[in-house]
DNA sequence: TAACAAACCATTGACGTCCATCAAATCCCA
DNA sequence: TGGGATTTGATGGACGTCAATGGTTTGTTA
């Protein structure tokens, strides 16, 4: 498996450490991140939501391609380079799977005590636990009546019906 | 990794001395440069913001390649070189991974105690933290927007369209 | 010789690395 | 199938290293 699947909920620690769910980190190494050696994920703050997302190489391509399209020494590629790139922070994973979160990132997702992982496929995203929550909750209404418009017969929808899959400890 | 990617603020010294972020400087040795020798970054007034551009030899191969495709010898090959050379300054890196910022470079992006560098991919820019602070809200709005015009269907795009709701199961 | 710049050195605090512990799940064997 | 042993992952803490920063000395030039 390659994709980033189902949700976590580590602690931080004093220091502001925070274990990568075990999943996500095989997915990272397979992705081409050497654990321990240079090199590390890649975490911006969600445009979106009070929420980090971060990725590994994959994630790093798919950022050079939103600016591959653009001259180079534009006004254009400088603001979305801010953006895209000023936003990003390498965070390095140590020899536990760690990685230590920076209070910019922290701030912006009001993480404190703990930290729900999401998987999203190419991505995962980093939430406080309370506000993951409620943002699920209105995503299982918004499943819910999107089953309704295409109707019963979709296996696709029902796909979706499965719970208790996640593998949420501690 | 061989790009500028994060942002890092540092301070201005009493001497006019400012250190430049670790991460970075491990990108202008890959590009070639050797710290404590001949040599230094290249740093030149932004066109368009209270800033400063910085980068090493890659930077200065793609100013190179800008005056490429003109005919050598000719006036408008000329004007432009003095636009894109004539401001330039070559910064030498001390052994402590310090650069002293001239009085002409400092004034344009109103530097005086701190500096926070930004990491555009190919180059750095050197901004004034407050200052900084907005342009980035701006490039955040404007990428926010783009996003919306090119739709779902743009696949590069639909990857930053997540808010989290698709991968909320369960 | 005074003024300035550049190399050198020293301190501090953050961060990465290493180690120990504990809990949960799995495996193995009776 | 049940119980004990083993493995794996999460967590907490200690310690060493390196980067950032401030200061001092040396060299150079007017």
């Amino acid at each position: 498996m390659d994709r980033f699947v189902s949700t976590f909920t580590n602690k931080i620690d004093a220091k502001g450490r925070v274990s990568i769910p075990a999943p996500f980190r095989a997915v990272l190494e397979r992705d081409g991140y050497a654990t321990g050696s240079a090199g590390g994920i890649y975490c911006y703050p969600a445009l979106e939501a009070p929420a980090l997302d971060a990725g590994g190489e994959r994630l790093a391509k798919k950022i050079d391609g939103l600016l591959a399209g653009l001259p180079d020494y534009s006004d254009e590629r400088d603001e979305l380079s801010v953006a895209l790139y000023g936003d990003v922070q390498v965070l390095a994973i140590d020899g536990d799977g760690r990685i230590s979160l920076p209070e910019g990132l922290r701030s912006h997702a009001g993480l404190t005590t703990q930290v729900t992982f999401v998987g999203l496929g190419d991505k995962f995203q980093m939430w406080q636990p309370e506000r993951f929550a409620e943002r699920r909750e209105r995503a299982r209404e918004k499943v819910h009546q999107t089953r309704k418009l295409f109707g019963a017969g979709n296996r696709l929808s029902s796909e979706d019906e499965d719970d208790g899959s996640e593998g949420a400890r501690g």
